[in-house]
DNA sequence: CCAAATTAGTTGTTACAACAACTATATCTC
DNA sequence: GAGATATAGTTGTTGTAACAACTAATTTGG
């Protein structure tokens, strides 16, 4: 791969570095039978048991229906399953299976240390420093898009 | 969004970002018919006149299947044409229109202002220290990937 | 120079993401 | 407390990404 002038874009940098490290962990966790977005919903589901799935959109940092989508997936294969919500018909809540929590307990140090791994290039400092300002340029985008939407 | 947590893995903080600042950026070129991944390959088709798909791939940072599909999009729309090259009779050449390059024209400014935009709440410093590590990460995991694909 | 391996491109499938439209329920307001 | 509004969830559509399987053409190596 050439990706000469790769550096055309902020995005374009941003989009290869996300796709790369994604593919990579997915080769990881392939065996759990999971993808890494569905991990992602499933370690929300183990963070708080019981959570509708509005919070788990709002913590996993997608919509709706992408939301609803994964669920499905997750409950089909046995990871979690969803009750309707006492408080309120609307609501769906989802709860860790036992094969879930198994699953998301074999996963989780699988995740460290590949982070760890593709990490290795540069010091914690920098580490450190990099998320944070890709923190940084996450929230400002946030209510840039916010603002957007608002008119 | 709470997004309770949402450090939890650089690959999602990668990830959000990579998504935000993509959305912001398809608002402003929606206008011109285009997506962001329609402009990535149309911007490297009008780098250089004559590419065959294979190359625009490479430099695109996208696998054939994808650069095919965009390319064809691109075609469909008229911003781009192909034509079968006279030296390898697998590869077709791929041109940009002139309609092409005026949409091109017109997003070229865009794209750049809106990652100044976009970049507005770090110092230049910072944002070039941000893309230098996130180089870094990009260049090390395509290489745990090769790695990988070897065995 | 010919069979084997490689390369360019396409097509099919699965998984996400964004957006819009929709149903059902809940809340707000007068 | 009834109508307007908001919210939780689902479904449909389009675009992109990864992977596998495939065709056709080219290159390589004995």
């Amino acid at each position: 791969m050439h990706q000469k002038g790769l550096d055309h874009s902020l995005g374009f940098l941003l989009g290869a570095t996300y796709r790369k490290l994604t593919n990579f962990f997915a080769g990881r966790i392939k065996e759990f039978g999971l993808t890494p977005e569905q991990w992602a919903v499933l370690f929300r589901v183990r963070e708080e048991d019981g959570l509708i799935q509005k919070e788990i959109a709002d913590r996993a940092g997608k919509d709706k229906p992408t939301t609803t989508r994964i669920l499905d997936t997750l409950e089909a294969k046995g990871f979690v399953t969803k009750r309707a919500s006492e408080h309120d018909r609307r609501s769906f809540q989802v709860f860790i299976t036992e094969q879930g929590k198994e699953t998301a307990d074999a996963i989780e140090p699988i995740e460290y240390s590949t982070i760890a791994e593709i990490a290795q290039v540069m010091s914690i400092e920098e580490y450190e420093l990099m998320n944070q300002l890709l923190r940084k340029l996450n929230d400002h985008t946030t209510s840039l898009l916010e603002h957007e939407k608002e008119q």
